[in-house]
Order: C-alpha cells, then structure tokens, then sequence
DNA sequence: GATGAATGAGAGTTCATTCAT
DNA sequence: GATGAATGAACTCTCATTCAT
C-alpha cells in the first residue's frame, strides 16, 4: 500500500537533493554521487530514475515552470481587470521565487545557462509564461487600460525581464531581505513608467 | 615596442580564441586545448598568461564590461538632459550587444553563471554599471522629469533587466534581426510604463 | 509432473534467450537483464536457475556439445567402415553446425574465448569428440583403408581443424550458401590430401 | 636525437603490455588501467596513443598479421615449387604461432572472438593470408603436382584450418611442446591424405 | 518460487595542469 | 618564452548480484 510511495517518494527525493547540491556548487561541479548521497541512494540508483545527469536538471526545470504556471492559474481569477491581473503576476512571480532560495538560484541561474547549451526543451515552458503575459497585456489594451503603443509580447518580455532581475538581484547579493517586499515598487514602475507624468 | 606588442598579442588571441569558443560551447564543455588550438598557441602557452582555466573567464568579463563601460562614458556627453541620456544607454546597450553576438552569449550566460559560482570579483563592474543608470534615473529626478517616486537603484535594476532579457531573448531566439531595431519600443516602455496616460 | 516441466520449462526459456542473445552480442556485451527480458522472467530469476552468468554459458556449451556427441553416436552406425564413417561425421558436422546460426556463433566463437579463460570445464567435451574421429581413424588403419603414418588423434585434430575453419568461416562471411553443400569437397581434401595421386 | 625513439618507444610499450595482459586475462577482463600499469605509463597517456581502448586490440591485430604475412614474404622464395612452398608455410606458420605463446593467444582465441563483434576491419587480412595460400595451391594444379579437382580457395582454407586448429590445441593444452615439431608430420597429412594411397 | 528495485564496485575516458626540452 | 607529451585524479555510467516483498 504505502509502497507506491516508494516510488514516487525516490524519485521526488532525488530532486530535492539536486535542487540543493547543484544550488550550492552548480550543475557542472555537483556530481552525480554528491546528489545520491544527500538523497540516501546508492549512485547507480540515480539511473533507475533519470537517464543521465543532464536529465535530472530537465527535470528540475519541468518541475519548477509546472509549479509556476499552475501556481499562477489557480491564483490569478480570469475574470480579474488586467491591471490587477499584472499586479497579482508580480507579486507572485517574487513570492514564488522568493520563497526557495535554491530553487531560485537554479532557475535564475542555471536555466539560463543550460538552456543555450542543452537545448530548447525548457525554453518552450518560458514561452508559456511570456505568453500568459502577454495576454494580460492585450486584455489590458482591450480594456483602455493600457497604452495601446506596446506590443504585447514585447512589453511581457519587458516586464519579465524587471522581474527576472529583481530575482536574479536578490540571489547574487546575499542579503536576507524578502524579495516580495519589492512588489509594490517594481508593480509601480512597470505600471507607471519612469517618466513623470503630466 | 614589438616585443610588448608580439606579448600582448598572444594574450588577446588567446582571449579572443576564448570568446569563440566558450560562447559556442558553454565555459564547462571548452577545454583549454580547445582554446589554445583556435588561438594558435600550445597548450602550456596558456599558462604562461592565465593562472588558470577561470581566469581566462575573469579576463573575458573584465575586458567585456570595461569596453562596456568606456564606450558608455565616451559616447554620453555629461550634458545631456537625463531623458537623452537614458535613451542612449538604452541604444548603446543594444548596439553594444547587438555587436557581437560570440561576446554577447557570454555575457548574457555564462557571466551570470559564474556571478555566483566564481566569486564577487564581476559583479563590482556590473555594480558600476547599475550605479551609471541609477545616476541618470536621480538626474531625471533632480530635474523633475522622472518620477521621484523610483527608488534610483531599484529603477535601474528594473532597467538593467529590460535590456537584458531583450538581450538574452535575443541570443536564444537564434532569429537574424537586429538587436537595435528594439531600442525605440523599449524606450517608450521603460519612459512611460504600460499604462495608458490620462 | 507439469511442475516439473514448468520448472525445465523456464531453464530451457533461458538458455534458448541466452544463445540468441550472446550469439548477437557477444558474452561480455550480453546483460543478464536482456537474457532475462528475452526469456520473459525477472532478472532474479536467473539466479535461481544458474548461479552466476558464467554458469549460463558452461551450460550452453554443455547442452550444445551434448546434442553434438549424440547426434553422431545416433546416426553413425558402428558397424560401418571407416571411410564411411568419417564421411558421415564431415556430414553430420557441417549439418549441425549449419542448422542453428545462433548457436553456431556461440560454439566457434564464444567457445573457443571461454576455453581458455573460464576454466577446463567444456575442453573435456571437445576432447570427447576428437576421441571419436581418433578412434575411426584407427580403425581405418586397422582396415588397412587408411594411412598408418598418421597419428590418430593428430589427424582428428586436422580433420576437426578442417571442419572447424568451415564452419567459422561460414559464419564470419555472412553469405546465404548452406554450409552441408561444401561437405563432398571437403571429404575429398581430408581423406585425398592436396598431392595429386600417382 | 634519442627523443624521437621516447614515441615510437611509448606506443610499443603498451602494445607489448597489451598482448601480454590481454593473453593473461582475454580482452574484456583487462582493463587499460593494467595495461598502463604494465607499460609503465599513466591511465591517460594509453589514449594519446590510441582512441579507445578496441583500437589497442585492432593494433595487435595488425601488428602480428603484418609481422607473419612480411615473414611470409621474406623467407618463401618466389621461383619455389608449390609443395615446398606448402611445406615452408607450414613450417613458418607453426614456427611464428609458437613463438610467442602470449601473441598466440590473442590471434587464435581473441581475434576469432573480436573478429565477430568488434566488425570486420581485421578479416581482411586474414584474407589476405588464405589468398596467398590459395595461390600457391593454384601453383601446384598447374604444375601439375596438385589435385585439379580442389577449388584453390577451400584448400587454403581447409589448410588453414588445420594449422589454426594445430595452434588453438598447442596453446588450450598448456604442455612444454614445440609447436613446430608437428610440423613434418602436418604437411603429411595435407599433402597426402588420410586414405592410404595405392 | 518469482519478482525487480536497489546496490556499489569498478569500468573507460577526459582534461586542467606541469615540466623537461 | 614556448612547447606539447605526460600525468592521474575525478567523472559518469553500467551491470552482476541481492533480498524484501
């Protein structure tokens, strides 16, 4: 019965212990055996569950944009007026990143990284991401709210990248303030530009 | 004179090699063999002019950000209003990017890669750079053109991040058009915000 | 008495994968986990049928040289004459050889490495089948029918030498001639030699 | 001067380890470690001289097929008639094999083993040898010394056969026999025959 | 008896670095 | 200064074997 957990559960824990280990060192100096020991599995184990180490790092991208996404679904009402909707997206993207520190790191900093040199499979997920964006930028627009100057997936590229760097800040300067207290902020220049207005 | 000049010259060629290499491969999967060959130099050369393999990857960010840095003073006259200055770095940003593409994936991956991995010594000059925008950003406000709501750092954190995921965007999409070409749209979005003006 | 059967059942299932397998492969590049796939079992269940991998292949070789030795002692009838017999035998070997590709493979070539590595076990069947030829040999001699220089068991070395360079050449080509189609010439050559006849 | 001898010297070294390791253990039980270690060189320096450690094997193959079919060449005068040319292959063939035990070792049981699974690169030469075999019984069918009913190519073949199966005894029984003193004996047999002549 | 997930020793191979020439 | 052959530690991955279920 609980056996079924098993499973699930090695896998799972495997994972975890690559988010810390590759955090901690990054991809290229976490071993494969650094990884087994902090799950508590024997180093052929990894192999029952992942097909090579560059696996276990797709997998950890696939996890952590899953989460994201969904996370972002379920907290943000369809039926919200874009402004609100951006508002909430910033205050979640900050939440979610600010709240594991290791999983930020490899997000901001090793996906970057592999993504050039592993492949498109992950870059597809940040596009799902641009695009929700870039849909509550149209809405907006739809709405008169916003300027209708803005090409939506640039200005979502735009804000992620505001996003993006805040987190990206937060991580290499090890300060221990909490990056959602940013929100407000960030939310008021993206919203409002840097220009004075009239 | 020729022979400081015949040594500065293997240093740059290696450096040079480095750049070609290491933006095409990612910095953990180029050996130092690689480097050497394609600089036309032995393998123990190296070593004569870099302690080591990471250091060939300080001296890339150093030479990188320094002519980032230059080019910024030099092509920004004091003078200018804080609105002109803040387009021009955004254009010369794009340009500088935009210029080499071999230098750009290297700044873009592998330098946020090796802020956090590779000790403090790059992130001073990104520092410096952040500390130019932010300068400009409190310029606008002494003026009353910008918002004297933008906290300056924060403001330029948030524009450092537009331009470089316009940047990184850039890179990984491997799309042929020009990275400069955004410069007038982007602007418009960092100046006035995504929301519609009264 | 089913029990029973189902029991040899899935020993026979084995080594029926093992021979296609290794044939395919080569020992050292054959898994117990492709054996066991191909035989339908787990893998534990081979350990409960043979006691390491080594033991898979004494026993292939055992069960082949078995076949052999008893195909010859049930179609060579031991009242005819040498010259008969020894024709019979070049048949029969070229015939069973010919039957089985995959265990063709396995005896000229597995067989050959394991002989000297793996231990004596097998040569002692070998040593039985030259035991045969040996004694039609001398009892050509004893009939006056064939050459009383020869040594018998260095003959039935040479004849064995003859067979089996046919046979192994027949596999390393990988040509769809039928390997019993050679066994008229090579009768000739054994019991004729290559010297033209006064 | 004395440096361009260190090369040939290095690759030399492993290779004679290689035989010697490979005869000890068969090809799959050796690792390059041991090899190395015999040759006095690090792991490392093995694949400055080879690509992988197969092409080790390939090597030996190559160096002692070039070493018999040169000898071949050398020492069986061209304007020689077919059967003492027959009896001096013999004698060479016997002579080379039991030379050196160790070589021996791993052109009968390895080569035949990688012959199979390893492709078809060394088979050539092989071919090579059956062909001048096969010449010179074509030599002897116009000389008239030879039997015009056997097919040149299967004599060779069956020649070989009995000298390879000759070697594969002398190196399976690990008695103190010269292999070479079969060799009168051998020629007997496949001169004349096993049928006593009228 | 049967299973197959788990093990961990050990393999081949790479590559940053050194140093005799 | 320049070379590049040599090093050997360290890596990823495989697979025969075990044992709890």
């Amino acid at each position: 019965m609980a056996a079924v957990r098993g499973n699930g559960d090695k896998r799972k824990r495997i994972l975890d212990a690559a988010v810390v280990e590759i955090a901690r060192r990054g991809y290229y100096n976490t071993t494969v055996a650094m990884i087994a020991r902090r799950a508590g599995v024997a180093d052929g184990t990894i192999y029952l569950y992942f097909e090579n180490k560059d696996a276990i790092l797709f997998a950890l991208f696939d996890r952590a944009m899953s989460r994201f996404i969904e996370k972002g679904r379920a907290q943000i009402p369809q039926q919200l007026g874009a402004e609100h909707k951006l508002r909430r997206i910033i205050e979640l993207h900050l939440e979610l990143v600010g709240e594991d520190r290791d999983l930020a790191i490899i997000t901001q900093v090793e996906l970057r990284h592999s993504l050039h040199f592993m492949g498109q499979l992950s870059r597809n997920q940040v596009r799902d991401y641009l695009g929700i964006i870039a849909d509550v930028v149209a809405q907006g627009q739809a709405e008169g709210a916003f300027t209708p100057e803005a090409e939506p997936l640039l200005a979502a590229k735009a804000i992620f990248g505001v996003l993006d760097e805040m987190a990206t800040d937060w991580i290499l300067s090890r300060r221990n303030t909490r990056l959602e207290s940013k929100a407000e902020a960030v939310a008021g220049l993206i919203l409002g530009g840097i220009r004075l207005r009239a």
